[in-house]
DNA sequence: TCTTAATTAGTACTTGGTACTAAAATGTGG
DNA sequence: CCACATTTTAGTACCAAGTACTAATTAAGA
């Protein structure tokens, strides 16, 4: 016996999160032990086939690009009166936060905001101009943010004053104020295709 | 029988996006035929198995998680002075622009900017504070970003102050000015787990 | 009606396993 | 060194979701 139970084990798990697409029999072979060790150490270690785990990442990938397929707007949107205000809500999840310390890039908050003003205008192209922001405190992983927008002013026929601020547990985390440029035309330019 | 053939495909093409996630059972059941039938049609529509389908899902999730975990900065940074001035690019492709007229959207370029002005920072904590930005003009499908951050202003202990231009073909399209707070301590507050 | 296209049936075989039983090999304590 | 426990192998039956192939049956077009 090369390694003892322990350290196969703790060799497999590494293996695995180095390439999840490992076989039973590759990792017999990686381990030089029979096919049934591996299959016990998976038992042990709480670790699904390899279909299993495949499937796991297959469904993992099919929700995010469904939730990020209407990204247009980060954050699921709960109320959105066009012209008016809206209400959009974000989960901070893993790939939102520095691995270093659970915080929320800064980003993220701000995409949350800045789609939701964008998607509060009544426009056929609706673009940021300007905006003044403030990261008032952190937000840490897992946290739920509440965004609210609420337009300020329309009279400019072009451009729109967005008020958005961004709350967790009803604590002010963020404050935005957007310009919104908007535009009917719809001329896109695209030299290539 | 009640569909055509070409019906019949039609209508599986489209059962699968929105469920990839059907065996042929489940299809054929769907289409009221039988499984062999639903199996021709996945050879002439090129359509891999059930497996296949999930192995490369999985796939392209393991790749993407990989190619996103260094994202701590968007864009590729190409020159980087801690405390003093750093250069980015980024190449705008599909994901970062509306489907419908092909512009960027904001908070991808502000994401360029904020990462690069925290990026500059040395520090164990660095979180930008407050920013006031400015969308010179829409950015399209395929521009080069490059962002030039500068320290402006380094004499708080606490808060540095830092200008990112971001420019196309050396044509301004965003200006920024981010006040980024820095900290030592790494106290991570995680209440769960 | 004849013939071609489309559909169904059925069998053998494949992967990457599970579930289970049983036999070896290896340790370990007394 | 023996006995018992732990660990490792071996081997079998079985499963899902297929492929690959042959052959029969049904529908449809001209």
């Amino acid at each position: 016996m090369r390694l003892s139970k322990k350290e196969r084990q703790k060799k497999l798990t590494q293996a695995l999160e180095e390439d999840p697409f490992l076989t039973d029999e590759q990792m017999a072979r990686l381990c030089q032990v029979s096919i049934q060790t591996i299959r016990l150490d998976r038992m042990e270690l709480g670790i699904p086939e390899l279909r299993e785990r495949m499937k796991h990442m297959a469904e993992k990938n099919f929700d995010r690009v469904r939730s990020l397929s209407p990204k247009e707007i980060i954050g699921e949107v709960v109320d959105l009166q066009l012209d008016h205000s809206g209400i959009s809500i974000l989960e901070i999840t893993e790939e939102h936060v520095f691995e270093r310390n659970g915080i929320a890039r800064g980003h993220y908050i701000f995409a949350q905001a800045n789609s939701l003003a964008i998607g509060l205008v009544d426009s056929e192209i609706a673009l940021t101009a300007n905006a003044q922001i403030r990261f008032v405190r952190p937000v840490y992983l897992s946290e739920k943010c509440v965004a609210y927008a609420k337009v300020l002013d329309n009279e400019n026929s072009s451009r729109t004053k967005i008020e958005v601020k961004i709350k967790v547990n009803n604590e002010l985390v963020f404050h935005g104020i957007f310009d919104v440029y908007r535009a009917l035309e719809t001329r896109v330019a695209k030299e290539e295709s």
